[in-house]
DNA sequence: CCCATAAGTAAGCGATTATTCACTTATTTT
DNA sequence: AAAATAAGTGAATAATCGCTTACTTATGGG
């Protein structure tokens, strides 16, 4: 039998993420797709079972490829400030390295698969998460409080320096470009706002 | 001559909002937004020059009404704490309020519309907030420090619980609603990671 | 009252949507 | 070399897209 063009594969992959970042959802087809790759539309077909798998299973391999990366050298049982630290940096490290990845997650999260696909891709983080936070309590690190003030606190502002980083601007409207300063002095804030 | 049907206009406003929240602009179209509303896709060209003219009209007004809002009783000249408190106070009131705009910001954030529609929406914002930063520096209440990171630990942590508070779950997946005591125990926190 | 005029509509335009089908091409196995 | 089969395609489908046109309806000023 003939053999699968794996590099058109990944060529699909690259270009559909490329499409919903650029043009949103709302811009992206899959005859555009096809078009875009130089691939009749009917070859999609034979990837993927519909423009819904499609979306999906390219979602969730970038998922998967991201908390992979988040949780390097992350360990539940390890001291708050590191753990939090290593955190932001896998994190910060994946986002300034795969900005097109960022976008799309964006795109997914307020999107109609949201609740298809990022529920699976921060499975397994949750889980590490709670468990962190849980026993920075227990070791009288940490402050108990709700899960979702330490988030909001925790990451929150994380998101939100990458974010103004990866728009190219500044809340007042002028030109930024995140560096390690700007993000472990608000790091240190962060910690402030949380440690006993 | 024949008079318009002020309600008429106004359920097209809301079935728009509404069916860009649940379908994201994906899902929207002038033909479904006419047939949900009872009216000949026709008048909507009557009302509107053309579909973006239609989002970008809506999108201004419902910013207008939030900007009025969130800036209530506040001024660039109180103290750091009270402003920021007002601050928290009339955006954590409107989004409560108006859920459905909150969602519809949050679709022309990610959308193609960004650049058109929130940077006019948000401009009378970001000046304020500027000068309010600028005080309370001179005053010698908060530290100087980049106006990303002030954004960033000032507004992140509340938008992210409104958007928990939104979505109905917490980031465990758990239920979560948010009251006063989750929101002013967070808000203490970012202004100890604020204040000098 | 009546008519000028804006409000409102039914029907349909060409373009694009997701998907399918009948078909050809390339490669591995025998 | 030939058979078997998956990979890949061009052209078409019905449905829907944004938008227009030719037309009817309702109402305020004369």
């Amino acid at each position: 039998m003939r053999t699968r063009n794996i590099e058109k594969e990944q060529l699909v992959k690259q270009t559909a993420i490329e499409m919903v970042v650029n043009d949103g959802f709302e811009g992206f087809s899959v005859n555009k797709l096809a078009k875009a790759c130089g691939i009749s539309v009917a070859t999609l077909y034979i990837y993927y079972k519909d423009k819904d798998d499609l979306i999906t299973t390219i979602a969730l391999e970038e998922g998967k490829r991201m908390t992979t990366i988040s949780l390097r050298g992350f360990d539940p049982t390890q001291s708050f400030t590191d753990g939090l630290r290593i955190q932001w940096k896998n994190r910060a490290e994946f986002m300034l390295e795969n900005p097109l990845s960022m976008c799309f997650f964006e795109q997914l999260r307020t999107s109609t698969y949201q609740t298809k696909v990022m529920e699976q891709i921060l499975g397994d983080f949750k889980e590490a998460m709670h468990a962190f936070v849980n026993n920075a309590v227990e070791r009288g690190e940490l402050d108990s409080m709700p899960l979702e003030v330490f988030w909001a606190i925790a990451y929150a502002p994380l998101y939100s320096l990458l974010r103004f980083h990866n728009d190219g601007r500044s809340p007042g409207g002028k030109p930024f470009t995140m560096n390690d300063d700007i993000m472990w002095q608000t790091f240190d804030r962060v910690i402030k706002a949380l440690k006993k």
